[in-house]
DNA sequence: GCAACGTGAGAACGATCGTTCTCACTGGCG
DNA sequence: CGCCAGTGAGAACGATCGTTCTCACGTTGC
């Protein structure tokens, strides 16, 4: 566990840190000592703290869709409950320990304005997102705008339940989109 | 115009200046020489940056709501009309230069973990917005499941127009209250 | 055995930040 | 006129940050 690979153990201690405090909030001894790094070996790896920033956002983005991905096609229903199921990965996300909100959309607000490659992660996790999202909606026979409605369902979501550490947000949103999906998908 | 009362013309350059550039990015120099005060005067009125943080917030958060409610009154609709035109409110705050998304959103994600004020004050916004569709939902007849599935909709719309600078979310975001406003009020 | 090198641990450096202090000066009051 | 309370302008201070440097030490190759 100790031995892991080097720059997973940075990345690990990166993200709980950035994730849960803010990025500009967490400084590179903060990562540092809890990676269990030296600071050399740690900018042996990561040759700034905007470097790490991005590794942490593309990494983020990456097990974040993953997860929600794996969770979707395993819960085995037609096209229109794996729309659903999408907001159940989304309740059990905002109940996680910790939950703080969207990573990006947290990044893009503390350093959108002056980063590029931070607001350039977010638009495209949002836009993957709403492209999974989209692919979905196609398989389940719905318009395009249908998959719209149901991305901006589910950030309202995030950022509600961040904001009032309430995961409830999620079965609200799903009511909402089961409701939009019955109009679009008339049976 | 420039013997406005201090106080306004101090918090008009935080205003600008934390909501354009995050809270952390300015520091309090800048506000004082975009104010052209003295960083006597400027502790004066606000004895710590906190303090003028959360005066920013406070007084944003009483001038958004307010603009909002003056717009939607004015559009002069019945009740369902009145919660349409949200989300035109909603566009043409998308549509103006330098929208960088919701001001109590950003600052939640990048000091709400460190300082409970602003999350408290992130808080307050969402539920005073929340509030207020519920009061339109329930003058249209609908239900207040309704009004929080508006709400999801609004937040979400804020959100990707933040991430992909494009107002048309809020065209969009509208047209998914429509079909949720038809299935909850059958006419 | 020894020289060369890479590493750990942390001090050091320069920049920046929030906040306070200095100091010359101004205007009102006796 | 002389005094003093308050101000403007900005330097100063202590803390913190990102990043680099020092230096003693252990290891490796000859």
């Amino acid at each position: 566990m100790e031995h892991e690979d080097p720059r997973a153990r940075i990345l690990d201690a990166a993200e709980e840190l950035f994730y849960g405090q803010g990025i500009q909030a967490v400084g590179m001894d903060a990562v540092r000592s809890a990676s269990g790094m030296t600071m050399r070996r740690l900018y042996q790896h990561f040759p700034s703290k905007n470097d790490l920033v991005e590794a942490y956002l593309l990494r983020r983005d990456g097990r974040w869709r993953a997860s929600l991905a794996v969770y979707v096609s395993r819960s085995g229903g037609t096209p229109r409950e794996q729309l659903l199921a999408v907001f159940d990965w989304l309740g059990r996300w905002f109940a996680e320990p910790g939950f703080r909100g969207c990573a990006f959309v947290n990044s893009l607000g503390e350093l959108g304005a002056t980063t590029p490659a931070v607001a350039a992660a977010a638009r495209h996790h949002k836009e993957e997102f709403g492209g999974y999202l989209a692919g979905l909606a196609e398989a389940a026979g719905a318009p395009p705008t249908t998959a719209v409605h149901l991305t901006l369902l589910a950030e309202g979501a995030i950022t509600a339940a961040a904001v009032h550490g309430d995961p409830t947000a999620a079965a609200d949103a799903k009511q909402a989109a089961r409701i939009l999906l019955d109009a679009a998908l008339p049976r």
